[in-house]
RNA sequence: GGGGGCAUAGCUCAGCUGGUUAGAGCGCUUGCUUGACAUGCAAGAGGUCGAUGGUUCGAGUCCAUUUGUUCCCACCA
């Protein structure tokens, strides 16, 4: 093995090793439990990013876990169409080539598209690779693939038939940019500074006018009436009259709506049914007529009269000036207002009247609480629950269709011939009703996410009756971040249950969102992203997983950095040398079975903190606390296991008894797997790497099984007893340091003492980690001379000689400052056993262990005060 | 308007169902060619856990109020 770790010289080749074994190879197996992911598929467009490599290294960490210790484990992976991001794409592709959708036609244009997908679609599966992802790529799909289409028809066509899905004129958002309706998720809201204009709309026949105030007066030309507060005494006596709309002088109706605020603005609204959701409301209780202003690409239309084919806002320039010319201008005042923009393109959204496809929420929101509510389904971190449900009660009716040609297209034809509306399954070339021929399907594809709610079924066989359905559905955990639960989540519960009759997932782990090192999101626009890759690169895919994931609370934010990455590379070279000092000391030796060593205290301890890590990480990535457990590993590695046991177990490599020595590299080789394997989750790569350079292993760790807490290995007293032994050593370190005695100056200990014979058992590593010449027991202070620095431990009373070093007033200081801690200690177990209330009511163990620990105080009390008067003679 | 999150060492953050002498990494100070590792080792400094009040034998952890910060949802033209 290389002296420092590399990861560029195995990472790649340990991949490939574990394809072609088949190790990510999920087949049903009706003797083992199945435990399933699916991967939220990454857009086809997109290159990797940081959000994704904390996605995929949860995912790949759980399931690596849960194969290991021996579930059926199914990665599902697969990739998402992105229907408008997509087109976007490729549409700014074309114009380049001169070109557009139009001039190629819808055929010619999706051909375009699907070359872009065969371009560009295995570029993010190569980029999963790298990070180490465990995916069955057997299985890949493609949310455009033949069986997702199939998902997809089968549940529109249902929904159709059950009437929970209907076409209607709408108010919906629109992009004018992306030519297309959105969802309600799908547009973002930020506040823009914009203008309230108070126009005058005079009272028709009479000299008195409303004023009106309004963001977006070029809307004023769909204005099919004024509302005004029917309690509001200011205008009520108005309500049945007309106005005479400005510039337009068409005559509309004055109407009491509750809709009119009289606290707000000037108590009087203009109702613009087409152009505003609140008021298309209004236009439905008083019946008035909708008339759009606009064309699909935010352009005036004729009904704007002299502004015809103007861009919104410079209709809204013009249309102002001329108000102002025409007297009708009451005043401008600056006001902040929230508006909606496109989440892809960004643009400004315009709410307007549209034909569009919905899907009926309020039936299908109901179960999709209540499998949270009765915790069918649970949120991990919990929290996340409560906004899933806020955004369910609350949920309006989903508009499905899209005005884009890339994606599912609507599976309903109509029949030119007698009007008749026909959704199918299958293509339709005949009409049932009137047998007529020309036939059209309808123009619109489905939202991104009407396929991706069916994911969990879908990528399974659904709708047909698969084995693979049968085992593998409900999947278990679903990963994602926080932004993504509207999106996704939410449509993925209510259409499991809708079309599976069975919740799609069991947990619901939510991570955070990454950011860069001043706490900002990480965006294109900023151009502070980092690329994954590059960090890959540098410091190799083990260690970017294991920074995405130590530390890191669920749900919570984290801000990236290279430190931290760096960090965690030293940790990974940590392992690397530890494991290449193990390694070097099997040579020559026998490694043996734990039974058949003669276990020295030091074996004790370490073994018995193997089995807590067991326990408590296994425990950890059950609660899917991944931070958690890798601290948990990080601290036993490092600390315990290379600072401590490999130390204490030097000495006994050197031994002349060759037994001992293969006793010493047995208990290494045994931690040191056992501690591979229960981090091969986290860091796939270094773990595998080594575990096949360790003598007497076969095949992968990835198959190997996860280390079980073995409770006759805990050692419980052995490991206590043995801390005796590591306070003896840093204590001796910590007086020699705080003497200045140089390191290589070899300390006399001499000791009074219970436990002779495990110190004595134990003497070449305290002398040697100690920094000391021999160990003498004596029964008091006197044997060590006069000038001895006293170390009072639970373990005994170290007396340390420090010659000419030994400053009387310095270790009297520190001895005053031991009592004063001692003290501290004494006071606080004292008062909290003199509280009646700790003692009766407080666990037993509690109170024994913190009886146990006032004893031990005061007995050190006792030794130290001894040592002082001794001092100050 | 509604709902969250965060506030713990100089910096970045852990701390799970209340019970250890409150932890880690980085940074800082002092020392160390300790034959696995200087991507290292040892010793150390550094915190009234945002504030106030409460529940409890016991609160960083639970409750209320409050300050600052940040995010999400809704949206009054």
């Amino acid at each position: 093995m290389e002296k420092t770790y590399n990861p560029k010289q195995f990472e790649d080749k340990l991949y490939k090793d574990w394809e072609e074994k088949g190790c990510f190879k999920a087949v049903r197996d009706d003797s083992k439990v199945p435990f399933t992911i699916v991967m939220p598929p990454p857009n086809i467009t997109g290159q990797l990013h940081m959000g994704h490599a904390m996605d995929e290294t949860l995912q790949d960490t759980i399931i690596r876990f849960k194969r290991m210790q021996g579930y059926c484990a199914l990665w599902l992976p697969g990739t998402d169409h992105a229907s408008i991001a997509t087109e976007v794409k490729v549409v700014e592709q074309i114009k380049e080539e001169g070109l557009s959708k139009e001039i190629l036609g819808r055929e010619g244009f999706l051909d375009r598209v699907w070359d872009w997908k065969h371009k560009y679609a295995g570029r993010i599966v190569e980029q999963l690779k790298k990070l180490g992802s465990s995916c069955d790529w057997s299985r890949l799909t493609f949310t455009m693939d033949e069986k997702c289409s199939k998902a997809v028809r089968e549940v529109f066509v249902n929904l159709y038939n059950k009437k929970l899905i209907y076409r209607g004129s709408r108010i919906i958002n629109w992009c004018p940019c992306c030519k297309t309706a959105l969802s309600d998720a799908e547009v973002e809201y930020a506040e823009e500074d914009g203008h309230f204009w108070h126009i005058k709309y005079y009272v028709e026949g009479e000299d008195k006018f409303l004023e009106v105030a309004t963001t977006r007066p070029e809307t004023m030309f769909g204005d099919t009436a004024v509302a005004v507060n029917p309690e509001d005494t200011r205008y009520k006596d108005l309500i049945g009259k007309k106005v005479i709309l400005p510039v337009v002088n068409k005559a509309i109706p004055i109407v009491g709506d509750a809709h009119a605020d009289m606290e707000f603005g000037t108590g009087v609204v203009k109702i613009t049914p087409a152009h505003d959701p609140n008021d298309f409301e209004v236009g439905v209780r008083h019946n008035l007529p909708v008339v759009r202003v606009m064309n699909d690409d935010g352009t005036m239309n004729e009904l704007a009269g002299k502004y015809n084919g103007l861009d919104r806002y410079e209709c809204r320039k013009r249309l102002v000036e001329d108000l102002k010319a025409g007297g009708y201008l009451a005043g401008i005042e600056p006001h902040a207002h929230n508006v909606g923009h496109c989440y892809r393109c960004h643009s400004t959204v315009e709410p307007l009247v549209s034909k569009q496809w919905f899907v009926k929420m309020k039936g299908l929101a109901r179960p999709a609480i209540d499998a949270v509510t009765y915790k069918k389904i649970s949120f991990v971190p919990e929290r996340f629950a409560k906004t899933y449900y806020n955004w369910m009660e609350n949920v309006k009716d989903w508009c499905i269709s899209r005005q884009l040609w890339w994606g599912h297209r609507i599976p309903v034809w109509y029949c030119a011939g007698c009007g008749k509306e026909i959704c199918s399954k299958t293509d339709v070339s005949v009409c049932p009703d009137c047998g007529g021929t020309n036939l059209k399907q309808d123009e619109d594809v489905l939202d991104t996410w009407f396929s991706a709610a069916l994911w969990p079924f879908s990528t399974l066989g659904y709708p047909d009756d698969t084995s693979d359905l049968e085992y593998f559905y409900p999947t278990d955990v679903l990963v994602t971040g926080y932004d993504i639960i509207f999106f996704w989540v939410a449509r993925m519960i209510f259409s499991g249950i809708e079309h599976m009759r069975k919740v799609p997932f069991r947990d619901v782990l939510i991570h955070g969102l990454i950011r860069d090192e001043k706490g900002r999101k990480m965006s294109k626009s900023l151009g502070n992203g980092i690329d994954p890759l590059e960090i890959i690169e540098k410091y190799g895919a083990d260690s970017l997983r294991f920074s995405l994931l130590q530390g890191v609370a669920p749900g919570n934010d984290m801000r990236y950095s290279d430190a931290k990455v760096e960090a965690c590379r030293n940790f990974m070279n940590k392992i690397w040398n530890a494991s290449r000092f193990v390694i070097m000391n099997t040579e020559g030796a026998e490694i043996k079975p734990l039974s058949e060593i003669r276990l020295l205290p030091a074996d004790k301890w370490i073994i018995s903190k193997l089995q807590s890590a067991i326990r408590d990480v296994t425990l950890a990535l059950n609660k899917f606390e991944l931070g958690i457990a890798c601290q948990i590993m990080y601290d036993f590695m490092w600390s315990d296991f290379c600072d401590w046991y490999i130390e204490l177990v030097k000495p006994v490599l050197k031994s002349e008894d060759k037994a001992k020595r293969d006793g010493a590299v047995s208990v290494l080789v045994f931690v040191l797997e056992n501690s591979l394997k229960l981090l091969h989750p986290f860091i796939p790569f270094v773990t595998d790497e080594i575990y096949r350079n360790i003598p007497g292993t076969s095949g992968t760790i990835m198959t190997a099984e996860f280390p079980r807490y073995n409770s006759k290995l805990a050692y419980k007293k052995d490991a206590l007893a043995f801390s005796g032994i590591m306070d003896i050593i840093k204590e001796v370190r910590a007086v020699k340091a705080e003497m200045n005695c140089p390191p290589s100056k070899k300390v006399h200990i001499y000791i009074t003492t219970e436990s002779k014979r495990l110190i004595s058992a134990n003497e070449d590593s305290i002398l040697k980690l100690a920094g000391a010449k021999e160990i003498k027991f004596v029964h008091s202070a006197s044997k060590a001379g006069e000038n001895a620095v006293t170390i009072v431990l639970a373990i005994g009373t170290l007396y340390i000689p420090m010659g000419e070093l030994i400053d009387i007033e310095k270790e009297k200081e520190r001895l005053s400052g031991e009592l004063e801690r001692v003290t501290a200690e004494i006071a606080r177990a004292d008062s909290k056993l003199n509280n009646m209330g700790f003692v009766s009511k407080a666990p037993k163990k509690l109170v024994d262990d913190e009886r146990a620990k006032l004893d031990k105080f005061i007995e050190m009390r006792e030794k130290i005060l001894k040592q002082l008067r001794a001092l100050t003679k």
